[in-house]
DNA sequence: CTCATAGTTCGATAATATTAAAACTATAAA
DNA sequence: TTTATAGTTTTAATATTATCGAACTATGAG
């Protein structure tokens, strides 16, 4: 079945095109800012798309490890994983 | 004629989008291991691509800043350019 | 049970990115 | 002057991405 692990710079390709996007840089910049994490539906309201679109920003930040999600009956709540953005791209949000 | 002026997130989508590639970020590592400057033929011997290709990814690279280019008689050669990873990407190239 | 809310998935489409071959430009060498 | 070298541009094929509406899942409220 050849499982690909990915190598290192497998994950950074994934983490640039994840940020490589106007909209997904304003929700890292909403999550870096906000005390609190936010649910999907606070971000939406900030970004002016359709929902399956903003839906879609979120699954890519997500996958790309920059993300992470919790849910709470019908709401779910993203906030950012610092791990990745320390490991992958140091001193990165703090020039956001 | 409407002249653009890029705002910040627009020249740092340009960056993501140059580093999302695997052998772009090869050529970034292969210049930033060499004390000296490359040539384009001598990064192209250590990426398995057709020079048009291997162009194509310089070009890339150079058009989001992350590189510049000097032109001695036939050859070209290329190397970082240090101001744009300190500011967008401080401490990237020490992770990568 | 029915309805509303929060979010995801699917299918289609338009725009962008990657790749290579072929033709091209500029320069050096014979 | 002819030929070889270093690199770019053009063209075309293919793949990937961003977007939306519609249908879907899950949960809470009346």
């Amino acid at each position: 079945m050849n499982i690909k692990l990915k190598n290192e710079d497998e994950f950074r390709v994934q983490i640039f095109k994840a940020l490589a996007d106007e909209t997904r840089l304003e929700i890292v910049r909403l999550l870096r800012d906000s005390k609190k994490e936010l649910s999907c539906g606070e971000i939406g309201d900030r970004v002016d798309m359709s929902k399956s679109t903003v839906s879609y920003h979120f699954k890519t930040l997500r996958e790309a490890g920059l993300t992470t999600t919790r849910k709470d009956a019908r709401t779910k709540y993203v906030q950012l994983r610092m791990e990745t953005f320390e490991h992958y791209l140091p001193g990165f949000l703090d020039s956001l």
